[in-house]
RNA sequence: GGAGAAAUGGCAGAGUGGUCGAAUGCGGCGGUCUUGAAAACCGUUGUCCUGCUAUCGCGGGACCGGGGGUUCGAAUCCCUCUUUCUCCGCCA
């Protein structure tokens, strides 16, 4: 959520800036800018009505306090119409108020000024790569069949247990899975990060902190009985944590990495591109999170794309880094990065990591704010994130890219986490 | 799940209808003293909205867990929700 007194300030500048996401702002301008004046407007006449009124209460109360009940009661008299018109001021304010942030959140978050303009993934920029791109026998499988083949993730168990989408790992499958979160869960602490294992259902103001609620609600799984939502990534518990809260400037960044299980519903998009692991309900990720300085962010986010690319080149995986366009850019996000590995039996890339700098924009939403030493006021942080990494489609690509004939390869830095170097 | 108690500033903790944005202590910040530090002493110390001001700032309003109500006036009374604690029950 853009803050009022900015887009007051620089119409022109969000409306152009907003082009780059094919977003045209300027009725939604126009209405924000109209509402904040009246606002603003009947904000100045209630607050000097409250202050007539705190006048007179406190002079009844003299009155009351020598006796003089009668002229008491005739200075109640005129509070009485002063009620009311305070009264009624005050209720047409928080209609006023509600319009307005109802205006306020349907503005995505401004694109940084490095990012390029385009309606889609084709128009994405590559940023870097690393790896090689490599050709694999005729007889190689997709990571469908290697699993059937080695029976390591069992997809007719889950539609038993659940539905589609809910895979149960099995054996060196669930080794394999618990050993890559352990894995980046331990790279991430080595860089830094402190380690937290949130609740992964949340309530209604936490969706609404990261932007997942009022508009994506589809998106998450609903826990109606008690109104929590599954969450669809660890952003939203992790990133909630600095809800409402005042840091200081000195303990940033703060780095925060977090395990836990994502559920998203995803509707719509089925069909065969979509087989296997490459899109589940319910799914493994490590995620990364900093709350950042907003002069830093960008090292920050910086640092986060290292790290990722850490990760993926430990494992081997040839990949390659995009920065997304404006038109393929989240709602929230400011710039972008996505983390893409080659999977080479579906010889397609998948992407396995996003990260993002959403600069304030999620900050004035959860009221997260810090001072700088000797300041008197308080700033909005930037909050950044990104998957350190998605599990499911590196498990496709690690297949895929390390089959033998006499089986799966396991990456020599996972080695000491699964116990076993082979899957056969 | 049943019964009771509570929720106040960064923390601890006073405040049961007016002069309370809120005593006091601790912490934090600034200063005096000191070669330096500690101690002691003095001062200062929240957030949000808004008006004026180039800026420092000054004025007004709101905020004592959330929401609603009573009253001229609410931290204080009433209702409701949430959370915490104690006891009982159940339980990984």
């Amino acid at each position: 959520m853009l803050t009022l007194n900015f887009l007051r300030e620089n119409k022109d500048f969000v409306i152009k800036r907003l082009r780059v996401k094919n977003f045209d702002a300027t009725g939604i301008l126009d209405t924000i800018l109209s509402l904040d004046a009246s606002r603003r407007e009947l904000q100045t006449r209630s607050d000097s009505l409250q202050a007539e009124m705190n006048r007179v209460s406190k002079e009844i109360g003299a009155l009351l306090k020598n006796g003089n009940r009668q002229e008491a009661e005739t200075a109640k008299e005129k509070t009485y119409s002063l009620k009311e018109e305070i009264k009624s001021i005050s209720v047409r304010l928080e209609a006023i108020e509600d319009e307005l942030r109802n205006e306020i959140i349907k503005l995505p978050n401004l694109p940084h000024e490095s990012v390029a303009e385009g309606r889609g993934a084709d128009d994405n920029v590559k940023y870097r790569e690393g790896g090689k791109i490599f050709e694999l026998p005729d007889n190689a499988l997709p990571h469908l069949d290697l699993i059937k083949k080695y029976d390591i993730i069992d997809f007719d168990l889950g539609v038993k247990l659940t539905g589609a989408g809910f895979p149960v790992y099995k054996g060196k499958g669930a080794k394999l899975e618990r050993a890559l979160i352990n894995f980046f869960l331990d790279e991430g602490i080595k860089a830094g990060y402190t380690e937290v294992l949130p609740p992964i259902v949340v309530n209604e103001d936490s969706g609404f902190g990261t932007g997942q609620l009022p508009d994506k609600e589809g998106q998450m799984y609903h826990v109606t009985l008690d109104n929590f939502y599954l969450i669809p990534t660890a952003e939203v518990p992790v990133t909630n944590i600095y809800r409402d809260v005042i840091l200081s400037g000195e303990n940033l960044p703060i780095k925060n990495i977090a395990y836990t299980p994502c559920f998203r519903r995803e509707a719509g998009s089925w069909g065969a591109h979509v087989r296997g692991l490459n899109r589940l309900h319910q799914f493994d990720k490590v995620e990364i999170v900093q709350i950042a300085h907003p002069d830093h962010s960008y090292e920050s986010l910086e640092e986060m794309v290292n790290h990722v690319e850490g990760l993926v080149l430990k494992l081997g995986l040839p990949y390659r880094i995009m920065r997304l366009c404006g038109g393929d850019m989240s709602f929230t996000s400011a710039l972008t990065y996505d983390f893409e590995v080659w999977s080479a039996a579906q010889k397609k890339w998948l992407e396995v990591s996003s990260v993002s700098n959403f600069e304030s924009f999620q900050a004035n939403r959860l009221k997260c704010r810090f001072k700088d030493k000797g300041d008197k006021q308080t700033r909005l942080v930037h909050t950044l994130n990104g998957s350190a990494l998605a599990l499911p489609r590196i498990v496709a690509a690690l297949l895929e890219n390390n089959q033998t004939d006499s089986g799966i390869i396991i990456p020599e830095v996972l080695v000491p986490y699964t116990g076993f170097d082979k899957i056969s």
